[in-house]
DNA sequence: CAAATCTGGCAAAACGGTTAGGCGCCGCTC
DNA sequence: GAGCGGCGCCTAACCGTTTTGCCAGATTTG
């Protein structure tokens, strides 16, 4: 590899003429410039990134922290972010904590020596770990919010998401509503909780404490706790679900056990997955903006990266749109079905 | 962010006995080492991995580049790559060329930049980009081969996953069997036209011309493809579909057409996607040991960086496994139907 | 015409690590 | 007790950039 030194030898110029070049931060004469540009082209040379990260403070990349790479949904996330950060010239580098704590807290402290510019993290516990909170980088959280005074975040209303699909199932009559939601530590999990308790609150309809069950945002999770539900008398005519891939794992269940969906229950969901267009019954839902919202948190990153790292935490909270498909009915045909 | 300097001010020693410390690199006395290990940890100090990059030569980064980031496919391939990547240490960079050479190009050039040790990438041109030629990274290619003479690749046995499908459905009595499969410039499209082929032709079955499509490894692209295909007389008995969102596309294709699978076609691919299992009827397909595969590369690829980067290439090829759905039915019954 | 100003380019000092080489000091040998 | 290894640590050079002075020459100014 070409350094700048060699690329100043053949020029027959000093490397900070090379740099002013190369850089464009200083004058230079035409006469210079072409045969630093020459030499340049001639010597194949780039500059060491790792060298100007030592020397400028600033290593041009932007770290992204998952939950969960396995989850179709954080795949869309990665891709988005991927466009988003190139735009912006940055390099992603990928990590995935694995839902677990413990390895958000070192993958947090390999960001660190990385040197990382800025990261993007959707954060997997309760709480924000100390050490992150020491690590001074320019933090966006995504998805899932943690307070910790200082970092931006744009997350989905998930409250609102929950409670309006909650609200569809109930105007079509549905009284014996049962929901599958993620871990409640997290917003996303608690927040859709509360937002379909609220909505059932709202109507003065009581949910059936077996019929509220929450796990792990995963496919066999959902699986194995909507089989279980189903399984007995009296399960619930309708089911909402917490996510994409959860719906997946239901519908699975559902067609398990024999059931047919809408008729003898009706499913639907907040988030969804791609591809699940081609599943049948099409699901009603509701979509979120991942796309925007990355390219949002990207700008929120990129703000405080080149601008006011102390600025006050911004959060920036998006609303689902609703999608009607077909896999909900009314629910008479449903109750006749699942009466004890 | 404390340096070195500022441990070893602290701890009352040098610089070079705190690098012995850190790195273990050299015996330091159990007194001077407790005293930097405290430094250490009261300074909360982290090496800068910028600057070690820059002495060692060695930056502890692997770029992965794929051509589709929007394809699940790819999805799980970033997953494995991560958790393998950081198995070996390294921490993964991820790219998206989005099948654009232009873009592959650009990308391999900030790829030099970086400095990165390592690349694995899925090649987007039918040739290896000159300058990808000159730049001295170890490489190894995934999933799709372009010769070039120095990197390794891991692949699958495209022509065995095609034949081994299409023999399956001329088990059943196919013999008007279409296939959709992706670009012929790629070894993943060629390849498995070449193996449905060949399968036909062991058979003395010759492929109706129009049923023999090519398109983008797309969901949409797939969708289009298959409702021209299947919306006029004489449409095939069964398809077989390249690789697993296609198979999605083609799933659509046939519900919105009102045909039934397997009744009115059958439909098999090579390849799949996840969250396929929750999809009815059941794709008969092949298996891809995509973790498996991804993590030879990083075996290969790590092999190359840390020992010999001058080994003659080495190519592994893996055997793609059969899953019978019920998403393919005897001819018979399709036949009836699909008769002009 | 001397002095002041400007201009294009260079030398050299960082940035934060690693590591080769050197240098006391201790204990051993004869 | 002088000579001698070896141990334990330090000094300093170097990795490839950027950037701050600074300098020589050209140009303008008084």
């Amino acid at each position: 590899m070409p350094t700048i030194r060699d690329v100043a030898r053949a020029a027959g110029v000093s490397t900070a003429t090379v740099s002013a070049v190369v850089n464009g931060s200083a004058y230079v004469s035409p006469r210079l410039r072409t045969r630093v540009l020459s030499a340049v082209s001639a010597l194949n040379y780039t500059p060491s990134l790792a060298a100007q990260t030592l020397k400028r403070g600033r290593s041009q990349l932007v770290a992204l922290v998952v939950a969960d790479l396995a989850n179709p949904f954080f795949g869309r996330v990665v891709c988005a972010a991927e466009a988003a950060a190139a735009a912006w010239g940055y390099a992603l580098v990928v990590c995935n904590s694995d839902e677990k704590p413990e390895k958000e807290r070192r993958i947090l402290g390999r960001i660190r020596t990385l040197s990382c510019d800025g990261v993007l993290v959707v954060p997997v516990g309760a709480a924000w770990p100390p050490e992150a909170e020491a690590m001074a980088v320019p933090t966006v959280q995504f998805g899932r919010v943690v307070e910790d005074g200082r970092s931006d975040s744009v997350s989905i209303d998930n409250v609102a998401a929950a409670s309006q699909v909650t609200d569809y199932l109930l105007d079509l009559g549905h009284r014996r509503i049962g929901s599958i939601t993620g871990p409640l530590h997290l917003t996303t999990g608690r927040g859709r909780l509360d937002g379909m308790l609220q909505a059932m609150r709202a109507r003065g309809v009581a949910p059936c404490p077996g019929h509220v069950r929450s796990g792990e945002f995963r496919e066999d999770a959902a699986y194995s706790v909507a089989r279980e539900m189903l399984d007995r008398p009296g399960r619930p005519t309708a089911l909402y679900v917490a996510s994409g891939v959860m719906a997946l794992g239901v519908m699975r269940a559902v067609t398990d056990l024999g059931l047919r969906c809408p008729d003898d229950i009706s499913i639907a969901s907040t988030d969804t997955i791609p591809g699940i267009g081609g599943l049948r019954p099409r699901l009603t839902r509701t979509e979120h903006p991942v796309a925007d919202m990355v390219n949002e948190a990207l700008r929120l990153l990129v703000d405080r990266m080149t601008r006011d790292a102390q600025a006050s935490p911004r959060h920036v909270v998006f609303r689902p749109a609703m999608i009607l498909g077909d896999s909900c009915g009314p629910a008479e045909r449903a109750v006749a079905g699942a009466a004890p």
